[in-house]
DNA sequence: CACATTAGGAACCGTTCGGTCAACAACATA
DNA sequence: TATGTTGTTGACCGAACGGTTCCTAATGTG
């Protein structure tokens, strides 16, 4: 009951990923008010706050971004093409494109992480579950012999995602998609052993 | 000729790097000048303005950076464990530090670099210095026989870097000084072949 | 000692920030 | 149609921001 509300919810916070991912933490509410299309007394009846509008947006990213990445692995013909697939294409991506703008939940982390504590959760949480998910797949690989059996998966997952965070720092600091493809060449020896 | 200045520079810039590294550009002057123990009027006559003090401070931090970094490798009785203790000692001090601040170099590419020209040029040229560096080292290791022969000592440089990166972004999100020195494992066998 | 020059100190400025509020509009229910 | 409830709107608020100004204090030079 009482007035329907006349936007959608989903759509604004997909606005407000946009321009929290352009700007960080810093972006004004004018900003995030013109991108979701809303006005003020709208977002706050909404969200609460700038801070919880954060939160959901930031919440919404991790978790598209894992079913992003789910979806690539279910897809790919194996463990290794899958590993391959998601960093040459979903990373690469990222690092190439004209807007080196890196990856919306890192980024966040590294500005926000050290005094907020419920960014440093959500952070923490992500990569748990995407540690997990790169532990799934290369213990799996180890199975079909794609990678080496001297390893633990876990150890190897961190080591990929440690990989894979350096990458989209490293785009930031002009490193071009030809850097960027040797270096997981050479990361990739290291998991299948030469 | 003219009123001497009463405070020291770099002292001051020291102290504007631990504000700036701490909280990032929002540092407000006035944690500014607390920590840097002097008046507006005087960082405004000595900077001119809070960006270029901000320059002033990471131009600082990058070359102090890097000249620590080359007096490891000077002080290592080879490549192999020059590149060890730089990531050891160095790197995981930052990761398993009380407070996971990361690196203030990479936290301001990340929250700067994409809209902040200055910022970024400063950090490519870093990036370029470094890998310099890093690749000499490599280079010489590989004389020395400490790594393998087949892979480019550019792209072993490369690859380090985007490692190092890695590490301490993962480091915000909770990295264990264990996990930390797995991956360092791993990031070496690629190096060493096994 | 005068004078030019530069630093220190503190009040002050315009702007912009995140957030609030009261009036109004649109719905469900009765 | 009357009522209760919720969303929308735009004016508004106090606070804090980066930066300026102006006066005073301390130096070198003639």
């Amino acid at each position: 009951m009482g007035r329907p509300r006349e936007f959608d919810i989903d759509e604004a916070l997909d606005a407000a990923i946009e321009v929290f991912w352009e700007h960080g933490y810093d972006a004004t509410c004018n900003d995030l008010l013109g991108a979701m299309g809303i006005q003020k007394g709208s977002l706050y009846k909404a969200f609460g706050s700038k801070h919880n509008l954060f939160m959901a947006a930031l919440d919404r990213y991790l978790s598209a971004s894992l079913d992003r990445i789910e979806g690539i692995f279910k897809e790919a013909p194996s463990p290794k093409a899958g590993l391959e697939n998601w960093l040459q294409h979903g990373v690469l991506d990222l690092c190439s494109r004209g807007v080196r703008r890196g990856c919306f939940g890192i980024n966040s982390a590294v500005e926000l992480g050290v005094h907020d504590e419920e960014v440093a959760q959500r952070f923490r949480r992500h990569i748990r579950d995407l540690k997990a998910l790169l532990g799934r797949v290369i213990a799996e690989g180890q199975e079909r012999g794609e990678f080496r059996l001297d390893i633990d998966p876990r150890a190897a997952a961190e080591f990929v995602f440690v990989v894979l965070a350096g990458l989209l720092t490293a785009s930031k600091g002009g490193m071009s998609r030809a850097e960027g493809q040797r270096v997981i060449a050479l990361a990739s020896s290291a998991l299948e052993g030469n």
